[in-house]
DNA sequence: GATGAAACAATAATAGC
DNA sequence: GCTATTATTGTTTCATC
């Protein structure tokens, strides 16, 4: 991976784009009092190299009728690549997958899901996770609330 | 809140835009087979209700100087409101900080963190954690993965 | 609600400084 | 890196269906 340092120009791209994804380049030269030329070299060069790494909108995920949301903590059994990619995969495959994280510690995964309901969530938790071969035991918590970090480009 | 349910069209913009926020409103609406003036009124008015919550970059943290992950459970030593609220406006006013998750079970809360060593990990967890009052004990396990799920719009 | 056309705005490529 | 120019592409509005 070619790793360069970032300037303080680049950090401020990456700032902004990631509290606002969708600020015309036009903008974002405004807010960084650069020229647009430069601005959109800048951001095209972050993309090329992989720090850019993706756009994305956040949908609200009880307006989309998944108001319940949960972490599951999942412990496999055995220790052996095919089976930790084949969880992997098979998790990020779900409907009702957010994101996930693939940990040290006590369990191996932690899968962010979104679901409609409690009964919903117990499904889940049965048929994705506790009924697969490779998984030992899961531990399901609820969550209250979920944020993101704002952004500031000036650490 | 104002709940409506949403048509295939409007979930097919929300996975669209999920994976990718900078499309086009043009494009968008080739996807989904409409006029860009459909599209465009569709987007709005997701904007509008609050189902588009947002969008945001997709940083990669190793190419940014914090190639080291890790989720740190923080549990509390009482439940009071504004000792939850002042931890989680704190957390997330870090800049190693990524999103904070509010939960149930034995943790109150799950902190992703991206740092730029052990050092800097072990730095943060005593200093941003531990010798806060409110906090009772953590626990931090290190990340070897973090993905996001890929929107499909046809759940 | 959705449409197509027109007016307006932004982007991308290039050249010169 | 900036400015300026230009061709291309995208956005937004609106009368109409």
């Amino acid at each position: 991976m070619p790793q360069r340092d970032l300037d303080r120009t680049d950090r401020q791209i990456l700032a902004h784009l990631q509290n606002n994804a969708r600020l015309s380049n036009k903008e974002l030269a405004a807010r960084l009092g650069v020229a647009p030329s430069t601005a959109l070299e800048r951001t095209r060069r972050l993309e090329r190299e992989g720090v850019l790494a993706g756009y994305h909108a956040e949908v609200d995920l009880a307006a989309r009728g998944t108001p319940l949301q949960a972490l599951v903590s999942v412990s496999l059994r055995r220790h052996q690549r095919p089976l930790v990619e084949a969880f992997q995969a098979h998790a990020l495959a779900l409907p009702e997958v957010v994101q996930v994280f693939h940990t040290t510690g006590q369990s191996d995964f932690l899968v962010h899901v979104a679901v409609r309901n409690p009964e919903h969530l117990r499904q889940l938790a049965l048929e994705a996770f506790t009924d697969r071969d490779e998984v030992a035991r899961i531990e399901t918590a609820l969550l209250f609330d979920h944020r993101r970090a704002v952004a500031s480009g000036e650490d």
